[in-house]
DNA sequence: CTCATTTGACCTTC
DNA sequence: GAAGGTCAAATGAG
């Protein structure tokens, strides 16, 4: 992984919110880290002062939350974060079908007339989970549907609901896996520019068991409701709010590309140390042993990939995933 | 009526 | 030309 400089010209203020941030960040994880090495104290004591997990996970995200924010700010007022985050090419005027259709029929434009008008987003970063679930924090709406070649199951896609209101461009696609019919493979591609991501925290707090959501989520993404959905359902109809974890799964891919390169002393090393003690607990906590109450659990693999010639080759995000191997 | 899904056609990439 | 990705009319559900 090259370090290039994220910061440009130095944007110090931006830098130091970042770090701290992710400071921040790291001092609830090892809290929680903490809580979860002795979770009876934790529920014997209720004088105790210290937060709850469910609190503290809260408080983890609202800090990546933070950090993405201004990352994403950051981006935007032309401060390149070195990973090509959505410089999708195929912005275009093309892109909303709705935004130039003035008054006008919606009939078909000639094929001359979409001619470019969508493109294959190579340069655009992709993940891929799998999952039993195809739930995740946000609304997605399905788009299209195609068999494959060489696959049992149709691949379906999905886009951000937020395409057309606020310009999001995520998109996922979903495809049944052959092996295990009940797990499916999801494909993000893109970030979600929307404003759904950021109010999750506020859903965090829902009275849900805390093993419910740390197994059927990401670890990155610990907000969601944990709800369970059929999965045929989930895949036919994807218009509950879902739990997300784009923005974040990039966030941390960013995050560890950047942080790299966020200092030229060793303070930065210590910052990741908590995070893979964290991994740990959390890819224990995601064994289906401990899940296995959960008729729905999710055995998660995660692998982040960038499809751009300059990539991040692959990163899993698996239990054994290290961030010291980025 | 509004919004989501289905599905065939169209488009790009390889 | 094949395969994969996207569009948008038709259709259905709430």
């Amino acid at each position: 992984m090259e370090t290039t400089h994220p910061w440009p010209e130095g944007p110090s203020t931006t830098r130091n919110k970042v770090i701290k941030e992710l400071v921040e960040g790291r001092d609830f994880a090892t809290q929680l880290k903490s809580i979860l090495h002795k979770p009876l104290e934790i529920t014997r004591d209720h004088a105790s002062p210290s937060p709850s997990p469910h609190e503290l996970v809260s408080k983890i995200l609202r800090s990546f939350t933070e950090t993405l924010s201004v990352l994403a700010s950051s981006c935007e007022s032309g401060e390149v974060i070195h990973q090509n985050l959505a410089v999708s090419h195929a912005d275009s005027h093309c892109d909303d079908p709705r935004s130039d259709d003035s008054g006008e029929s919606r009939k078909r434009p000639t094929p001359k007339d979409r001619r470019g008008c969508y493109k294959r987003r190579k340069t655009t970063q992709t993940w891929t989970t799998v999952s039993r679930t195809t739930d995740d924090d946000h609304a997605w709406r399905k788009y299209g549907q195609k068999e494959i070649l060489n696959a049992k199951h149709p691949r379906s896609y999905f886009r951000c609901t937020r395409k057309y209101d606020q310009g999001c461009r995520a998109t996922k696609q979903v495809q049944r896996m052959e092996e295990d019919p009940q797990m499916y493979q999801i494909t993000y591609i893109g970030i979600h520019t929307c404003k759904d991501t950021l109010k999750a925290p506020q859903i965090i707090m829902e009275p849900d068991p805390w093993e419910t959501y740390i197994v059927s989520n990401p670890p990155d993404t610990m907000w969601g409701n944990g709800k369970q959905a059929d999965h045929d359902q989930a895949l036919s109809s994807s218009t509950t709010p879902k739990i997300k974890q784009e923005s974040k799964e990039e966030a941390l891919s960013d995050l560890t590309d950047n942080l790299s390169s966020l200092g030229t002393d060793n303070n930065n090393s210590y910052l990741w140390t908590d995070f893979k003690d964290f991994d740990l607990v959390e890819s224990a906590i995601m064994s289906p042993k401990l899940g296995s109450d959960n008729g729905d659990v999710v055995s998660t693999m995660y692998s982040c990939t960038e499809t751009a010639s300059h990539g991040l080759d692959l990163c899993h995000f698996d239990g054994d995933f290290n961030f010291d191997d980025i």
